[in-house]
DNA sequence: TGTACATCAGTGAACGCGCGTTCACTGATGTAC
DNA sequence: TGTACATCAGTGAACGCGCGTTCACTGATGTAC
């Protein structure tokens, strides 16, 4: 908008309603948001948005595919061992709160969509591509799946209670640095 | 509705309310429940349910604390260790899954409602009281509160990545054997 | 280079629906005397 | 024991609103010849 006429056509018109649902869901949540109100907020016509989403669940499901590729870049970006790989998660989880509000939430979307499932996966290769790496994993595990699930709860659960807002406020203000604390438990084993 | 006439006083509406209500959240998520709906649910005019509410975000933050106070029950009923505590926090959260799906989503409610408050207090002194009571407890944690809060977490994450669905196949359908899995590995310590 | 045509993206009016809210009401219950 | 009255719980009709969906349309773009 900042430059040039913007005719009849957007010319981008899905990548804005999907800056503008990351925004809407940023102020009140998956749960409020209209296809009328995405339209308004993209400046177009109401009837636009379904021309590119169909309905609600088809947009929060492009919202979701597009988070988990963000995810997937964060944790190919986390360079630190598994506790920098959980710092990358929570850090991600808060940077991008609306679409992490999204992605979890396989009752507002498709799971099963395919550009979704493919998403998920490089998200998911991410991850294991990065807990493989690892120079600091541990030799004596018995159960190296468990491992991982267990760094995935608890980096997942740091982060939605916070994003909660139900943690103590002792806690500080950056979450990088109070996941470190946390998540540091996990590894200070024998 | 078994035994008795039900004449045109209820009698024990509100709680006819709220067990609806937690019928339609399992059903479809607190997002799309309305209280046209809810009063439907229970049989009642469309109007009853704001007598007792006022709106949505009153009903809410009542499923709250009930689920507060039943998340207190079974936190004292655990018995055996930081770890069965645990188990019993995600065994509450698959059990109540509406109440859970509420009490940590305060854009729902009214996180300072005074009796959500008193609920919320209640469920963590029972922690607390759980926590502190323990045997096993290390006696070389530097910082116990950083202890608790990587337990929270790990149980916390565990069981919404459960009920998100996302956790593969291979985990099994008890999630209490599941959790006891997963958290044993935070407490598999020095 | 120009013209015709097909395709695509977005418009805007219209509709029916479920919602929350209001409000005068009515039936039931409790209390004062 | 009976009567009058106040309070409370729930009713049901009415309203205005935002929503999703439909549909005939129009402007822009691309392609064939």
């Amino acid at each position: 908008m900042s430059s040039g006429t913007r005719g009849y056509h957007h010319g981008d018109l899905r990548r804005a309603l999907l800056a503008a649902a990351v925004d809407g869901i940023g102020e009140a949540g998956p749960a409020t948001l209209s296809l009328r109100d995405l339209a308004r907020r993209a400046g177009v016509s109401h009837a636009a948005p379904a021309h590119h989403f169909g309905d609600k669940a088809g947009l929060l499901t492009a919202v979701a595919a597009e988070g988990f590729d963000l995810l997937a870049e964060a944790l190919r970006a986390a360079d630190g061992g598994l506790l920098e790989l959980g710092v990358a998660y929570v850090g991600f989880a808060v940077e991008h709160r609306a679409h992490f509000d999204v992605m979890f939430r396989p009752d507002l979307h498709r799971p099963e969509d395919p550009d979704l499932r493919a998403a998920r996966e490089r998200s998911g290769a991410a991850l294991r591509a990065g807990v493989a790496s690892l120079p600091d994993r541990r030799p004596t595990a018995d159960d190296p799946d468990g491992d991982a699930l267990a760094a995935w709860s608890i980096v997942h659960g740091f982060a939605t209670l916070w994003l909660a807002g139900v943690l103590p406020q002792e806690i500080g203000d950056d979450p990088r640095a109070a996941a470190r604390v946390v998540i540091h438990r996990l590894f200070r084993q024998a």
